[in-house]
DNA sequence: ATGCCGGGCGAAGCCCGA
């Protein structure tokens, strides 16, 4: 059984439920996850994705950040605002376990902190969620269920995934310690798709609304979808879905999608 | 060029993102 894992950073659900209907009814996903929904749950236009037979699991914050997971296969738990910095409560992580025919696995969606600008308590912040989102995953892994950790990580892993690296050294999607950071992250050991699937250099996922970013391709590869060892062998696809921002009013993020067989 | 777009809030201009 064949079936598809999307991670999207929307940039606003309501100010894009437009886009994210057309590309739902051409695309079919089976597990949709979304980044910067930026409403309250009560806010958050479910019956798009009810009417279409999915399940909506999502942790809201008004006007900021806020993730979800809308998956056709309902969820046997799901666990809100699993990562998070001392008592902040910053909207940035969900966890949803799914059982397909006896075939266990775990989806968790993350918003890590973009941490800018760098000399400030945002990049510190940044910082110790990715400590926190190690320790998380290390443990979740020990499970031995197949784990799947996707979402905008707000982290450029090597110069390859940029246009101009030199430019990004004093940014926060760039700097040494966010690398180091996510390096240690993968370390536990984690596979990323788009070099499982062995991708070309510079594709990317994200370009700014500013600068004619898109125009010039001037990109970050910066969401990722990040399989265990356990779940590497279910890899049978894997795309970053370019078009979607040429689109009319798009998010400054494009979908990635993997897809998994897991019979 | 650390805010030039764009979203949210809320009704003007500020906070936030990358």
């Amino acid at each position: 059984m064949e079936f598809t894992l999307t991670t999207w950073n929307v940039n606003g659900i309501r100010a894009r439920i437009e886009n994210v209907t057309e590309w739902l009814n051409i695309n079919n996903p089976d597990i949709l996850c979304l980044q910067e929904i930026k409403c309250l749950e009560e806010d958050f236009p479910k019956e798009i994705f009810t009417s279409k037979g999915y399940n909506v699991y999502l942790v809201g914050q008004k006007s900021f950040n806020g993730v979800a997971i809308i998956s056709k296969f309902s969820s046997i738990e799901t666990k809100k605002n699993i990562i998070c910095v001392s008592n902040d409560m910053q909207s940035r992580s969900i966890e949803c376990t799914f059982e397909i025919n006896s075939f266990k696995f775990i989806v968790c969606c993350i918003y890590l902190p973009n941490g800018n600008p760098i000399d400030t308590d945002k990049f510190t912040y940044k910082i110790e969620w990715m400590d926190n989102l190690k320790n998380y995953i290390k443990k979740e892994l020990t499970k031995e269920i197949p784990y799947v950790v996707l979402g905008d990580f707000n982290v450029i892993p090597t110069r390859n995934d940029v246009k101009n690296y030199e430019e990004w050294i004093d940014d926060a999607l760039f700097n040494k310690l966010s690398i180091k950071k996510y390096r240690e992250l993968v370390n536990i050991g984690l596979y990323d798709c788009h070099r499982l699937k062995q991708i070309p250099f510079k594709q990317y996922t994200q370009w700014d609304y500013q600068r004619g970013a898109w125009q010039n391709n001037n990109g970050v590869r910066i969401d990722h979808i990040l399989l265990s060892s356990y779940a590497t062998r279910y890899l049978t696809g894997y795309k970053i879905d370019r078009n979607e921002r040429s689109k009319n009013k798009p998010s400054d993020h494009v979908p990635v999608t993997a897809m998994l067989n897991i019979a």
